[in-house]
DNA sequence: TATGAATGAGCGTTCATTCAT
DNA sequence: CATGAATGAACGCTCATTCAT
């Protein structure tokens, strides 16, 4: 029975750093402008429709938020580091070996917890999945602070397993690549893709991460 | 040693489809389109700029695209069934059965081949990927004409295999979804996030195709 | 030897008027505001510079003068008054005749004065050339309460000169007009035009008062 | 009786120079701009008042210039040289000594084509002396390009003059600054200050032109 | 067919001014 | 008296699209 419990607790504060006091107005901007980004994209979202749906003036935009441009990094950046925030804990491997005998039981945690936390901020996701082609501020973000960091912990992870001969002799980037596409291609197919198709959530996830580990594993001699 | 020229033939013909004849300046423009409309998004860019880069008047275009998302269109949309075309032959299934005796082979083949494609037609598909949140058109035919059709071939191949004992008897939507999204994020990975980074591309497709037979295979009794 | 200090004291009364009791931070604006105003000029000046560099918030501004126009008025109109106030007078014929005996000693003094006095304000005079052709107030209150007098005194003197029989018989107007044009374009070419470049005031002024002088004296029988 | 027509001769080609082919909305567009330029200064003009007096549309103004400031400097600029061509000719000092035997029959002719010329062109003069201190290409051009040429020729034709005994013997930059300062009052006086006074301009023209010469002239033996 | 000048709606942004605190 | 968040009209400028040539 996988816990899932401490992996939501170490990550919490985490979450909750940067969830900066805003005024009633900003709260409404940001929530207007989170919704018409998702809805149009970015680049064809106007100032005006966001003013609009949050109830305020378009020049009310402008006091809190320099630029449009602004408003948009100014809602997707935090999210990037909330997003991959849990596997760039310090304790990580700690809590690894501590709370999760199984890698199985890991994946499983982890997993819910990152598609419970996708699920709740959805549209800033797609956002953020869109614009990073087109914002290099995005980009260095992603590359320098989260991206090396993020892939630099799940390789010691794959490594530790594979000196425990539990995972196969195959270069760790690809088992990296492999384990991280298919968990989010299970995202994007069910978020993206077909949001309004039901699924069985937990099934698919263990399915998913049954998938990968059996792909993974050693052969038995 | 797999075998990769079959595929390649049964696919010609579709690609070749559509391959309308253009004017020297039609496919300037086009040409200049996707350049632009890769780089900084279609939204973002400017028909003036395409016709610029392509060297001719701003008038021209709108003489052989009513509107500038026509264009886009017109671009966009004959790409997405070249891209699933060879999944969509009518003999794929007895092809699959004469030329490829194992999974595998036929696997890597299809990487292979798509992946060259994928290369060649890169910033088309970048701009079919962004723009299909976008441009209902696009969606409304990746869902009734394509993605029906190649999931239920799909579907027919993992039951075919399913049948003969060697694909683990899970639901056949995960399974599906499970393999593209590995190869998928291959695609992803180096074309897309680190495009300038070098990779052995044969091996990294064998390897990834293994990973994913490996995580199908049925268990050996 | 010119005399200076006379002129000083009848001056400085007219001076001290109108420079009413003003809060500390009411200062600080006007003194933001003749900055800012002098290096952008009025249109182009921003209210919320204004109060940044004045170290209050914008509201106060309006709490003091109604409009921004209200504030260019209120610096720039007092000093149309002070600038040529000494002309103005009453007791200015007297004064000139006792204690000028010739016009040269006069004409030194005055100029003298004034520069110093347009030094020290350069940058609300450099406001009030720039604004005069733009805001009907001053213009009127150019025309009306200043001109008029200034030319009614200046008509004066050169007529009690030209009566002595030391000025050329010409029309007073083109006279009046030729003295001041040649002591402005001192001021202007010296404070305006070439700030930076250093110049020996005294002896330029002395030249320039002879050059008006020699010009306008009456040919020597 | 002084001549006019040689100066008038020598300084048409400048005049001519640089008068462009424009289109008739071009035309349009600039004769509205001079217009509400001059009316309402720069900073305090809109473009979209421009494009209603000119009869275009607003878009028209920005497919002829990239920017508003565009629009000024592009109608300003030949302005400064053409003000200040004929004295930077390069036969100016040989038609001086031969087409004007005396400098009172050549600061006439001077003065009488340049008041014909500024008189011409009044509205762009006045918005050239407005922006003059905000529009550092401006300054730029009118310090480098003009500024230095000009003064060089004044200060060979006071020095040649002075060589002859005829000029007093007084630094020749003030002479100069008196000179030109006393001409450039006459215009600011009767065209911005008093516009809509009469005045004799050939009779007030002589007399300044007198009072300049006379001011200057060495004391007789 | 190809052009490019012209359009005008709409954009992101600024700013003088107001007013509840 | 002082604040600064909020306003919304107006700004300079862009752009897809049209059409006379």
């Amino acid at each position: 029975m996988p816990q899932q419990e401490p992996v939501d607790q170490w990550i919490q504060e985490l979450i909750n750093m940067g969830d900066e006091k805003m005024t009633e107005k900003q709260l409404k901007i940001v929530q207007a402008a989170v919704e018409v980004f998702a809805e149009k994209g970015y680049a064809s979202s106007s100032t005006s429709e966001i003013a609009q749906k949050a109830g305020v003036a378009e020049g009310t935009i402008f006091r809190h938020y320099k630029t449009k441009k602004d408003l948009l990094i100014s809602i997707v950046s935090p999210m990037m580091s909330k997003l991959l925030a849990p596997f760039v804990l310090n304790d990580f491997k700690e809590v690894l070996e501590g709370e999760f005998p199984t890698l199985e039981g890991f994946l499983y945690a982890v997993a819910v917890n990152r598609l419970h936390f996708a699920r709740k901020h959805l549209k800033i996701i797609k956002i953020l999945l869109q614009e990073i082609p087109f914002q290099p501020v995005l980009q260095e973000e992603f590359k320098q602070h989260i991206a090396r960091r993020v892939i630099g912990r799940f390789t010691e992870i794959i490594e530790h397993f594979k000196a425990k001969g539990e995972v196969i002799d195959m270069p760790t980037p690809v088992l990296l690549q492999f384990a991280i596409s298919a968990m989010i291609g299970l995202f994007i197919t069910h978020f993206i893709i077909l949001p309004d198709q039901p699924w069985d959530e937990e099934q698919e996830i263990r399915h998913t991460v049954n998938l990968i580990l059996h792909g993974m594993s050693a052969p038995q001699l």
